[in-house]
This record gives C-alpha cells, structure tokens and sequence, in this order.
DNA sequence: ATGTGTTCCTGTCCGC
DNA sequence: TGCGGACAGGAACACA
C-alpha cells in the first residue's frame, strides 16, 4: 500500500483535474470498503465543487464548498486513476482489473477518478469540515514528518521508556504519521538504527540522525513519485522510480550499500511484517 | 496503559 | 498445469 510519498504523489496527480471543478456524477458499485459508505454519499457529492485537495498522513482530504470533506485512503492496495471522457479512458496501460472499480468520480474538468481497490482495505468517507479535528481516523494521528510538528524534543519526549521496537514505533500512526512498511526499514537504515532496538533505548548520538533520516527519505521519495512494487501506480497510471534506490526493503541477502559495511541485508519478521536490515551497520 | 496478535480481502508467486 | 502456502505498501480491534 501506498505510503507518504505515494498518497502525496497520488494527490498532486490528480489535484489539476480535481480542485477548482464541480463533481458532476459519482457512481458507487458497492456499499462498502473497509467501512460502510455514509448513506446517499453520491447525492450529496453530485453538484459540490472542490475547493481544496490537502493531504493528511496517508489520507487524501477533498474540501468542498458546502463545508463537506471527502476522505479517501487507499490501504494496501487502493489505486485512485484519472480517465478522460473518452471510454477508452487511461493514458497508461493502469495494470488494474475493472472488476475492482468501486467508485467513480465525474469532474467538470473532462476527468473521471477511479478508486480502484483489489483488496478493499480502502476506505471512503464524508463529514462535516467541523468534525474533521475529532473523526475516528484523524484524531489520533501525531505529526506530518515534512511538517514543523515534529521535532526532536517531540521525538525524545515520545521515546521516553517506551519498550517496543524502533520498527514498531516509527509504524504506529500516533507517534509520527505517513511512515509505512517500506519508509520505516529505509530510515533506520539510514539512521544506521536496529529496527529491534528499544524505543526508549535510543543512544543520544543516535537521535539526531532520525528526523533528518525521515525527512530526506520522504523528499526524496516523492521526487521520484513514489514507489511502484505491486499495486501502486500515480494517477495517469505511470509508475513510481523509488524502489530503485532502496537500500534494504526487499533486498534481503544483497550486500549492504553503505560505505565501509561489509554486511549483508536481512530479513526478519516483527509482528507479523517484515523487516529489512543491516545486522552489521544498525545497532 | 502498553504491547502483541488477528482480521478484513484478493492477487501473485514459488515449490512440489 | 494444478494446488497449497506464504506473502503483499494498512490499521482497527480484541486481548494479554
């Protein structure tokens, strides 16, 4: 599923055809995703126009002008795609099945977005704008890394005694939001940490490697639009180039790339995902 | 209060 | 070629 770098390349692909336009059709297949549609959705999308498309963590966040938000989140294997007014629709072959287009979205601007979401762990919603600060998936969320949020007083505070694993920690939504799977073995890595150290255990040298670590990885992740393994495509369908640079996911066996490290790449397990590391240059 | 395991769902790949 | 099992970018939830 798409992380940071691949739901803000997925925004920015699609902001073009979606902010400023009215949405003049919406079309859903099914009553649910991972959660139930609210009830009528389609008729209370049909006529707003969008004002605003902001990202928040992993969600994409749609501000229309009766105050409404859209929310949309693709999890593990969610696409959203833009096709044109022709049927013969997307620019680039998507390597998408039909049968799992759930939702459509018809713009003023020409374009039709298409969720589409194989293993339906997406999810979709409408509220008010002013519910937004309490909905049950935004309010627990702690600081965008690219943000001024997160600092490294914030990061030490939140470390402080806590047992779980670096990996467990950088992945939990509450301490720092947008990190995934992928982005959490790159930046210790980089930060030349072991994913089972303890949180709380960081070493003070250590600590100011970890920040710098996010924040280089995510930029230089969206730069290259993202990461494409599987599933994920950018919105024209093209795909991402990040997983070209990895140093350790799915790289298990390979050498390490750092300078002056002779070790070679794992692969562990750590609550039922897996971990890519250096047993050699993360300690 | 924290930390860990399970669950939702489909598709793909690998070994026999 | 078919079949079973492992695995996949997420995250809420139930339980220790």
């Amino acid at each position: 599923m798409p992380e940071l770098p691949e739901v803000e390349t997925v925004r920015r692909g699609i902001e073009p055809v979606t902010t400023g336009y009215v949405i003049t059709a919406a079309t859903f297949r099914r009553p649910d995703l991972r959660w139930p549609f609210p009830r009528d959705i389609d008729t209370r999308l049909v006529g707003r126009r969008i004002v605003s498309l902001r990202r928040r963590a992993k969600y994409i966040l749609a501000d229309l002008d009766n105050g409404d938000v859209l929310l949309l989140h693709l999890g593990m294997s969610g696409r959203i795609l833009i096709g044109g007014t022709n049927p013969g629709r997307f620019t680039h072959d998507t390597g998408s099945l039909p049968q799992h287009n759930h939702v459509d979205l018809q713009l003023s601007s020409g374009a039709t977005l298409t969720f589409n979401d194989p293993r339906r762990f997406g999810m979709v919603d409408l509220f008010a704008g002013s519910d937004e600060a309490d909905h049950f998936l935004i309010r627990n969320l702690g600081p965008e890394p690219l943000g001024n949020d997160l600092s490294e007083e914030y990061l030490e505070h939140r470390l402080l005694g806590r047992k779980t694993s670096m990996k467990a920690f950088l992945l939990d939504q509450r301490n720092i939001a947008g990190l995934g799977n992928i982005y959490v073995c790159e930046v210790l890595w980089r930060a030349g940490i072991s994913p089972r150290r303890r949180a709380g255990n960081i070493p003070k040298t250590k600590l100011p490697r970890i920040i710098p670590a996010i924040r280089d990885v995510l930029t230089e992740a969206i730069a290259a639009g993202g990461s494409s393994l599987r599933d994920y495509r950018q919105a024209d369908g093209a795909l991402g180039y990040f997983q070209h640079r990895f140093g350790v996911y799915d790289r298990a066996d390979a050498p390490c790339s750092k300078p002056d490290c002779d070790g070679k790449i794992q692969r562990i397990v750590q609550s039922g995902r897996s971990t890519y590391y250096c047993s050699s240059c993360q300690r």
